[in-house]
RNA sequence: GCGCGCUUAGCUCAGUUGGUUAGAGCGCUUCAUUUACACUGAAGAGGUCGGGAGUUCAAAUCUCUCAGCGCGCACCA
């Protein structure tokens, strides 16, 4: 093919190929060719709207393109179905920060104006991400697209949490939360991220009644004695025997409090004393239900001291704090205070600090659907690769607790009775995507066709956020595992092991990796680090090499296409031109052994989901011994008539095998080279290999 | 505090059940230019496999231990 260029052009092909197999329509299952009885169905990691891809979503996107399109040339019936995720606090969020812009708040707009800049936003972002998985060559059915808030998939929502509320799993309460004073919402304990602060230890005494004694507290939060109702030790703690059951007067507010004894005191820490604050910390609260104190709540919504007098008040936290010390050490009972390092939570959206409070929250009871989840993971109904992950998700369902799932933001799907206060948690939703985005609670078609479905891949910063909660759902729902194998993929550091984050300027954009190296050679690059390690130190030389290994394909293919007749490539590549056994030559057989040992590494490692071995196994096989091997010594071979004949046909048996091998992990130059071979048909669809 | 993972060439990483001179990509050195491809080819330098101890005929690989880094969980007062 003397008209094809030396050098390979992503640019022009990628776009061009993709607009071919859109017309195809072979996306859609529903349009493959040929008697496909096995399903394979995927459902994309639906990518939050809040704004672009990262390099992470390609990395995944890339894995389950790379899944997708083996298992449609294995002859499956193949469903990847895509879509977005509206990420409640999240998205509301990043639309406030940009109304932020214009000096408006959301309340100045008021809620129904706020949700429709959202509903603009998610226009805007929604297709920006639907674009930038097609510009990576991923090729979901897009006539079914996704969104989390679809008014179908709202019925999805309701259906799920009335039928949760029938089988009683469902209560509404008072509890001590995680509240956000940021953001103004209550949030689950998997949506903190603890930060390590230096502060202090203060250690305060507290006045036995009617003696002149003392007992011993250390707290790092001062403020929150405004509403103790305790002292709590632990009752094997032989320093304290007597001084169970007396009353404290607590200091300021000359509140009498009782010390009780309680196990989840730990006798080693500080005094082995503990203040005991019910309303504003999760442990406090337990033992203050187990011994029936009273809850006080002093610290409210926006962060303020309420409940307490006229002079604490209306205080922030920071004056109270200071407050409550300056009286402490007035009266001198502040007796000592150390440095002292500990965990802040923080909230992992907005990053403010988590204030627990006693609040009215929606819960789901854990417990029994923690225990379905949990019997299909210990018998292997759903597993994990790697499978170190295993235990990981084993050891927080066995210790989950129950789920606050109300929110109070109004980016959301609707508490159905709660009136219009509460939006559900974002992941309330997002538990029920492998069956709610095929139209469950109705019995649809799709729904019977495409689900359970194979597999799913993630990132390991939601495996209980999303998989886990996934799993019990589809279990309660749907009587099945929404997914047999959990792929969690590395995730992509900075190149000196720094989170990479878009704040901080360390992340990668896709499309720019995409706009140097092409698709084909970011996905192989990318691939090509791709073990079952648990980070990947970004490097963009890799992603070169893929570009490079593009062009070597490329260059390949026009020295065949050059020195074989086009009549020998077509028929090969319809499958009509097989090898007869009797190749001659020593090389010959060399390279067809190599090959056909390839094929089954490639096979292996794909199925085991290591796309490192493969990318290699084919880096190697392709260009050491194919290019730098058999093609130099086919240059002689194909002058000398006795040998021209067979070469040739090793050389087209072995490109066509090469391409079919390399489409899952580089489509757009496969298909493209594909194209000029005759075949009259199209690479997406033809057969793997077999060995 | 409990648990998981990582530490191999200058950089980023492979190394399957322990078995001949430990591999790749990038970088580096030398050579090759009317060659399918310089986004190339050929040759080469470069590693006491984080430290220490142990098991074994044999350890990058198994055990223990120490150190550094990353992550998960926790009722971190």
């Amino acid at each position: 093919m003397e008209n094809l260029p030396p050098q390979y052009s992503p640019a022009e092909t990628e776009w061009k190929i993709y607009q071919k197999w859109l017309a195809s329509g072979f996306f859609n299952p529903d349009n493959l060719p040929g008697k496909r009885t096995k399903k394979f169905t995927m459902m994309i990691a639906p990518p939050n709207i809040t704004g672009s891809l990262h390099i992470g979503h390609a990395l995944e996107n890339t894995i389950s393109d790379t899944l997708v399109r083996y298992h449609r040339m294995k002859g499956d019936k193949v469903l990847w179905l895509p879509g977005t995720d509206h990420a409640g606090i999240a998205t509301q969020n990043v639309v406030e920060k940009d109304l932020k812009k214009q000096g408006l708040t959301r309340h100045d707009l008021g809620k129904e104006k706020f949700l429709e800049k959202i509903w603009e936003w998610r226009e805007k972002y929604g297709d920006i991400i639907l674009d930038q998985l097609k510009t990576l060559g991923c090729s979901c059915d897009w006539s079914r697209t996704r969104f989390t808030m679809d008014p179908e998939y709202q019925e999805a929502v309701k259906a799920a949490f009335f039928h949760y509320q029938e089988k009683g799993l469902i209560y509404q309460g008072e509890r001590v939360i995680n509240w956000c004073i940021k953001d103004q919402t209550a949030l689950s304990d998997l949506e903190l991220e603890y930060v390590e602060e230096k502060s202090k230890l203060w250690y305060f005494n507290y006045p036995i009644k009617d003696s002149d004694q003392f007992v011993t507290v250390a707290t790092t939060r001062p403020e929150t004695m405004l509403g103790d109702m305790a002292v709590a030790v632990n009752p094997d703690d032989s320093r304290y025997q007597e001084m169970v059951s007396k009353i404290v007067i607590l200091p300021i507010i000359k509140r009498e409090i009782p010390i009780i004894a309680d196990c989840l005191v730990d006798k080693e820490f500080g005094t082995g004393a503990v203040k005991v604050t019910p309303a504003h910390d999760l442990a406090d609260s337990e033992m203050a239900s187990r011994n029936n104190l009273p809850f006080l709540k002093v610290i409210n919504e926006i962060g303020r001291i309420v409940n307490v007098s006229a002079e604490f008040d209306g205080l922030k936290l920071a004056e109270a704090r200071a407050k409550v010390l300056a009286e402490l050490r007035e009266q001198n009972l502040l007796v000592k205070e150390e440095e002292f390092t500990h965990n802040i939570a923080k909230c992992y959206r907005c990053n403010s600090t988590i204030e627990p409070l006693l609040s009215n929250q929606w819960f789901v009871k854990m417990k029994p659907l923690a225990a379905k989840a949990l019997a299909a993971i210990k018998s292997g109904e759903v597993k994990y690769y790697p499978p170190r992950w295993t235990p990981v998700a084993v050891d927080w369902l066995e210790n989950v607790r129950d789920w606050c799932i109300s929110r109070q933001i109004w980016w959301g799907h609707p508490v159905p009775i709660a009136g219009s206060n509460d939006t559900f948690d974002t992941w309330f939703s997002s538990a029920l995507w492998p069956f709610a985005t095929l139209g469950w609670p109705k019995a649809t078609a799709d729904l019977k066709e495409y689900y359970p479905t194979q597999m799913i891949t993630s990132a390991r910063d939601i495996l209980h956020l999303w998989i886990s909660r996934m799993i019990f759902s589809g279990l309660e729902f749907t009587g099945e595992v929404p997914f047999k194998d959990i792929i969690v993929h590395a995730t992509i550091q900075t190149k000196d092991g720094k989170r990479m984050s878009k704040s901080l300027g360390t992340g990668i954009d896709p499309l720019e990796m995409i706009k140097k190296y092409g698709a084909d050679g970011t996905r192989f690059g990318l691939l090509y680090q791709s073990f079952e390690n648990q980070e990947i130190r970004f490097n963009e030389d890799a992603l070169l090499m893929g570009k490079k290994f593009g062009n070597k394909l490329w260059n390949i293919a026009r020295y065949i296409m050059t020195n074989v007749d086009i009549a020998v490539l077509a028929s090969v590549a319809k499958g009509e031109l097989t090898l007869a056994d009797e190749a001659g030559a020593e090389s010959a057989k060399q390279i067809l052994t190599k090959l056909k040992e390839t094929i089954l590494v490639v096979s292996k490692n794909i199925e085991i989901f290591n796309f490192g071995n493969a990318t290699h196994a084919l880096y190697d096989f392709i260009w050491h011994d194919f290019a730098d091997v058999y093609i130099e010594e086919s240059k002689k071979q194909l002058k000398d008539d006795t040998s021209k004949d067979s070469t040739a046909k090793i050389l087209a048996h072995t490109l066509v095998a090469i391409l079919k091998l390399l489409h899952p992990f580089m489509p757009f130059i496969t298909e493209e080279i594909w194209s000029q071979l005759g075949a009259d048909t199209m690479l997406i669809i033809t057969p793997w290999p077999e060995n």
